[in-house]
DNA sequence: GACCAAAATGAACAACGTTCTTTTTGACAC
DNA sequence: GTGTCAAAAAGAACGTTGTTCATTTTGGTC
């Protein structure tokens, strides 16, 4: 058939149907079902896109791109990072197919993530954590939302233990959880996140505080909590 | 050929072979290589095995069978679950390739790993905790953990963002890192699983402070804390 | 208008997971 | 021993997948 008269396909109209496809139809795609859905044939893919691997980069660098940044200019510090961590999970866990390879893939170096780590960990930096802490706590961070993203992409009955009466704390827990969930409507990944979420900034204020306290001091600024710390 | 002398293929032998297929190769097994790898055709290994994900399903078991457990029984609480989450997190970080996939499958009932999870929120109960948040402290922390150990697959130099000159901040905490790399040997997947883990258990223990300072109290009753169970 | 690159097609390839049939063997009943 | 049956291997084949290659048609440019 040839070229045709106006150009119909584009890396972005590639990767943005990619996402749609693996957003409907839950589970991963073929080419063939994504040039079918373009109203193309495979191969023309191929002029556009260098791989499938090609086009879960695009894919990445687009859900990336959704993670809401402007929080981390709010007020105070810890909120900030909170919304952003929020933010960040949601956008992944909208996908749950793509989370496992989107994680270990390396990023592009132009890739705009690096403009919000430049940024949290200037944060950090300003709150008084060293450099490299900082960047670890970043990555820490990170660790905890992907991971927390999978767990919500897993089978909502990936740790029912109906079956066994061996563990009878586990299965009370589990059920205890059920009722949380029926009463507020978080699910259990929901919970489980802001549970750990809640554990990461308590312990960063911890952190904070220990080194404030290196005075002995124990003031109360701008509503937050302070205490001394035992070893 | 038909059935030979002796049994030569087991399901165990079929996992264990494509575990190491798994570690020596890197990548992504095939069946045909793991039968070659057995010395046998393809199509003998579903006398033994349902499907390819049924193998992956063994492999989890396997790896999760290797998670040390005993320390859980070790004092205190806090440094018990500290060595655990590390144990666990090395057994994943060994096999690289898994990670992804394991994360998502769901477990099988009769799997050892609610021995594990009732010992767990067994603990954090006896600590003080309500049951559904044990839990879902129990799923915060796996979170970080599988999402440290996907960090520790990827690429070494996924954030090296080295090009780029707009990244002051970040570009000097990563150089900061790699230094301490070099001066400790913790590489920087490790430090960050350092922190992170910190970060949490010095959430929990300031929890349980919170908890225990609501009557104004500090007891120390051997090592284990009591609170009356608000709403 | 000639030329070249871009962009589509259609056919094909290798690899993969899997299934089906066939063949040989071992274990057990009589 | 002989017969019967299930287990376990081989061998061939199927459908699907990602990808490549040659071919054809178009758009833009000197």
């Amino acid at each position: 058939m040839g070229r045709p008269s106006e150009g119909v396909l584009t890396r972005e109209r590639i990767v943005e149907t990619a996402l749609d496809l693996l957003d409907e139809h839950g589970e991963a795609f073929g080419m063939r079902d994504l040039a079918r859905e373009l109203g193309v044939r495979p191969s023309a893919l191929y002029n556009h896109v260098e791989n499938k691997e090609d086009v879960f980069r695009g894919i990445r660098e687009l859900i990336a791109g959704r993670v809401s940044t402007r929080e981390l200019d709010a007020e105070p510090w810890d909120s900030a990072l909170a919304a952003w961590a929020r933010s960040y999970r949601a956008a992944f866990a909208a996908h749950p197919p793509t989370i496992a390879l989107l994680a270990v893939m390396p990023f592009d170096p132009s890739s705009r993530v690096f403009a919000v780590y430049e940024r949290i960990v200037s944060l950090l930096v300003a709150e008084g954590w060293r450099r490299a802490d900082a960047l670890n706590i970043l990555v820490a961070l990170e660790s905890f939302i992907l991971g927390s993203a999978l767990d919500a992409a897993a089978a909502p009955d990936m740790m029912d233990a109906r079956e066994r009466d061996d563990v009878p704390n586990f299965t009370a827990a589990y059920e205890d959880r059920r009722q949380r969930e029926a009463s507020t409507g978080d699910s259990p990944a929901d919970q489980a996140f802001a549970a750990g979420l809640e554990l990461l900034l308590r312990g960063l204020r911890s952190e904070q505080r220990d080194r404030e306290g290196g005075l002995g001091q124990r003031t109360q600024l701008s509503g937050r909590a302070h205490q001394a710390v035992e070893s």
